[in-house]
RNA sequence: GUGGCCGUAGCUCAUCAGGUAGAGCACCGGAUUGUGACUCCGGAGGUGGCGGGUUCGAGACCCGUCGGCCACCCCA
């Protein structure tokens, strides 16, 4: 096999997927807009450094999952495996954080991974990030904003909330000791993974899907028992707003992200529908983030989504759909004078009915084949042009959905029948 | 990185003690010398992922390799 293939978990989308992206694009980006969120494009390239610096370097994502490579200048660049730290570093660089921004972007992520399931290694995110706002309120304002997304999406039945509060560093470094002290006595009936987790990430061991290793949670200390006051009443605010939206939830003490920019609220809205990867929109707060790369404290928090997990879902969600037309009106012409002809006619067809899609067949053949097209087109109408109509000045006009309908008219009038047969 | 399943026509799949391939859909043409859908007739399209091995003979068996899917891991 010599054809050159897409690299591995780079997947093409294709015409007939790419109607339900931008159903799903369109939805997330009038919802932000009416929330008062502001696009933000960012590039797709970034220093290494960036994410070391941000995403942690013991991560998993930074140790074996970055696109890395040096550039012509013998400086380590990296393909973004998240979108967070890029947006941390533009607003930062560009100045915007004297007052509170609201901002999001949307793109291409990368990540060095197994295929699989709702995961490739080039995967779309639309992430939001709402900068200089330290109260848990903020907290509330994404989280229903992601509800009301599901609702709008039909998507309300068929995911979760998660949510839970991981504390400030400090607290989470006492809990981490406490953590591994305790697991480390029993570290014969830990699995093989949640072992090599004790030393590199133990606080992921929480959400280790080992049965064995889970009972053995059971006893071991909480994470809410070494909470700072701040973060403990922080959480119970945002529940208490979340509570009074009407909004449901169900608080997880083993929910932890897997990035370390991440302190106090973390959420994760997961499905059981998509197989092993549930989770389709996650994030947190990052308070310490901004200072740590280099800007005045700020507060932050954010979350993305995965578009390819949505698309999925929402394929599975869906009712089937009824099958998309391609066209609206078929122009078919049989000959090289009926085809100048057809084409120069259209032109003030199109001028007229700017949102219909005019389809003219081009690359000849008979009458028959050409029609066959149009019937396979889904249009409603086929404008027929051959050596009669091309003498007559006129156009021939069959619909095609009602059964063998068809009128022969005037060129100059073609525009006003058209727009009375379509309305 | 690990494991399981899989790789035959554009797509979905079949066949077979191992004797060099077939269907449906799609495509093209005809039945209608300028007219689609339904029907009928015909046609084109495959070095059976790739490379080795066993065999008189392999798409079928064995090994390797590449690719796909799913799961672990990780995460959106």
């Amino acid at each position: 096999m010599s054809n050159i293939r897409a690299i591995r978990g780079m997947n093409d989308i294709l015409p007939d997927e790419t109607p339900s992206w931008q159903a799903l694009e369109q939805s997330v980006r009038s919802l932000l807009s009416s929330y008062g969120y502001g696009e933000i494009r960012l590039p797709i390239v970034e220093r290494t450094e960036l994410f070391k610096r941000s995403i942690g370097e013991v991560t998993d994502i930074v140790e074996k999952e970055m696109y890395t490579f040096d550039d012509r200048n013998a400086e380590s660049l990296t393909l973004r495996p998240e979108g967070t730290a890029g947006c941390v570093r533009a607003v930062i660089q560009q100045g915007l954080l004297g007052t509170p921004q609201r901002l999001w972007y949307s793109g291409p992520m990368f990540r060095y991974e197994r295929p699989q399931k709702g995961r490739q290694r080039q995967f779309h995110q639309i992430g939001v990030e709402a900068f200089g706002i330290a109260s848990p309120d903020i907290d509330a304002e994404l989280i229903l904003l992601t509800a009301r997304l599901w609702r709008s999406l039909g998507l309300a039945d068929s995911v979760e909330l998660e949510l839970n509060t991981i504390g400030n560093s400090a607290s989470r470094q006492a809990y981490r000791e406490a953590l591994v002290a305790y697991l480390q006595q029993r570290e014969e009936q830990l699995d093989e993974d949640s072992q090599r987790r004790l030393h590199s990430n133990p606080l992921r061991i929480l959400d280790s899907k080992n049965p064995a290793t889970q009972a053995l949670l059971n006893d071991a200390p909480a994470l809410s028992d070494y909470l700072d006051d701040e973060s403990k009443q922080d959480f119970s605010s945002l529940c208490g707003f979340l509570d009074a939206a009407g909004l449901s939830y169900r608080v997880n003490p083993r929910l932890v992200r897997g990035l370390d920019y991440y302190n106090k609220t973390v959420f994760e809205w997961v499905t059981d529908r998509l197989g092993a990867q549930g989770t389709v929109c996650a994030g947190g707060r990052y308070d310490g983030l901004v200072e740590q790369l280099g800007g005045k404290a700020t507060p932050g928090i954010g979350f993305a989504m995965g578009m390819e997990r949505l698309v999925l879902l929402l394929s599975e969600v869906a009712q089937s759909q009824p099958a998309s037309s391609a066209a609206d009106i078929y122009v078919v012409a049989a000959g090289d004078e009926a085809t100048r002809v057809a084409l120069a006619a259209v032109e003030p067809l199109r001028d007229a009915l700017p949102k219909h899609r005019i389809v003219q067949h081009l690359g000849g053949g008979s009458f028959k084949s050409q029609l066959k097209k149009a019937d396979k087109s889904g249009a409603e109408l086929a404008l027929i042009w051959g050596d009669d109509e091309v003498l007559a000045g006129n156009c021939t006009v069959k619909f095609l959905r009602t059964a063998g309908d068809q009128h022969t008219v005037a060129v100059a009038e073609l525009a006003a029948f058209v727009s009375a047969a379509l309305a």
